[in-house]
DNA sequence: CTCTTTTTGTTGAAATTTCAACAGAATTTA
DNA sequence: TAAATTCTGTTGAAATTTCAACAAAAAGAG
């Protein structure tokens, strides 16, 4: 467990927590940590939502499905971000989406009943952990309302533009690197991959843009 | 504000507090009540994002526009409901919603910040007023998630199959109203009103549905 | 009750998206 | 390195959505 330490830290479930008590908490919250190997199921649809997930190494993608197949991906989360917390906090039955080993990946899985409902020794620790919860919790509403102000356009273009230009501020550049290929972009923005692709390379043509693979240059 | 204690009662985030104490607690939080008539906006996007809101009577819409007036509707807030609490909580420093009251409307505003920095007398509330917006927080996930789940399908009469059903279940029976007139819900499914009539009324024809303004009936 | 305003439904044309199929590039595997 | 696989860009046709404009219905105002 010792090894993680240095992703641990920068996990905001817990920011402000000592480093010395961190170990003997993760005890006490009964986390386990599992690897994945690349497109394995670390958390599957429909199973019962108890688990946060924190990803030490690799990433998770948080994908849903509809009955005929159209993917699509809600968020992604790298080292030391959470997954499942917003299910695992309102303590949904069912799980409405599916999380998705993206390469091999270490998770770190702790029961959220075990930060929710306060232990016998009533340590100070859980109140930390649940401000923090609601600081991720808000923060995560956040980023799906940007989801839904990308996914709201009306154009395949406009959705792309919007994304691109929140990756070109979030970058503080603009020339960056997107976390997604085509077709993970095409199901972020909710749109045909072929019509995606096609609309790149018009931008292109138009010299709005420059871009190869996940690179990007706006002009 | 003790005649407004009742609608207080049901609000998610004074719940397990005691009723005695709430009304102190007001206090101590600086909350006031605002009325609003309909149509009149009670919170401005781009301003600073530190109130939470509380419906007390009447409704709130939760809406966004992009520089060419393509509206889209994030929420609507009933009695006892919250909003603005997302951004409150993550300290936004410029909210990028407007909330307008749907009709003439009461609602409190109470300053986030006095229930984030916990007051010098540190009370025990505060602590459950953190759990309390947790779990909101949490709920509103998941409410966000599923307005992704059906603005994420590509087709109008798909988006509209799915908030129907959606509604269906909530209502526990295949005769329901739903919130929003046409051009609403259109906002809200993030497609075209005209376009949505028409595949209301295709629906009629095909015997799927039967519906009258805001009533709906599957068949 | 009448007039005005708002809401809803219809329509056809224009624009866009999806779909399916394929070829070339890039990457991975053996 | 060669072969196999995955990813990306292209294309044209079919399906859908948007847009604009209008008429009918309903709701609200005086």
């Amino acid at each position: 467990m010792e090894k993680y330490l240095n992703i641990l830290r920068t996990c905001p479930l817990f920011a402000q927590i000592r480093e010395d008590h961190l170990l003997r908490m993760l005890g006490c919250l009964g986390a386990k940590v599992v690897q994945f190997d690349k497109k394995y199921t670390i958390l599957a649809e429909g199973k019962p939502a108890k688990y946060i997930g924190i990803v030490l190494s690799g990433s998770a993608q948080i994908m849903q499905m509809d009955y005929y197949g159209n993917r699509s991906l809600l968020a992604v989360s790298g080292p030391g971000e959470m997954f499942g917390e917003a299910f695992a906090c309102a303590e949904t039955k069912a799980l409405p989406v599916s999380v998705i080993a993206e390469e091999p990946s270490d998770i770190m899985l702790i029961d959220c009943s075990h930060i929710l409902h306060t232990c016998s020794n009533n340590c100070g620790f859980h109140q930390q952990l649940i401000y923090n919860l609601m600081k991720s919790l808000a923060v995560k509403n956040i980023l799906f309302h940007q989801k839904i102000e990308i996914t709201a356009k009306r154009s395949t273009r406009e959705k792309l533009m919007a994304y691109l230009l929140l990756q070109a501020k979030k970058a503080g550049s603009d020339r960056f690197d997107i976390p997604f290929d085509r077709q993970e972009l095409a199901d972020y923005l909710e749109v045909d991959r072929s019509g995606l692709s096609a609309e790149i390379s018009k931008l292109r043509r138009e010299g709005i843009l420059r871009s190869r693979k996940k690179h990007f240059e706006l002009l």
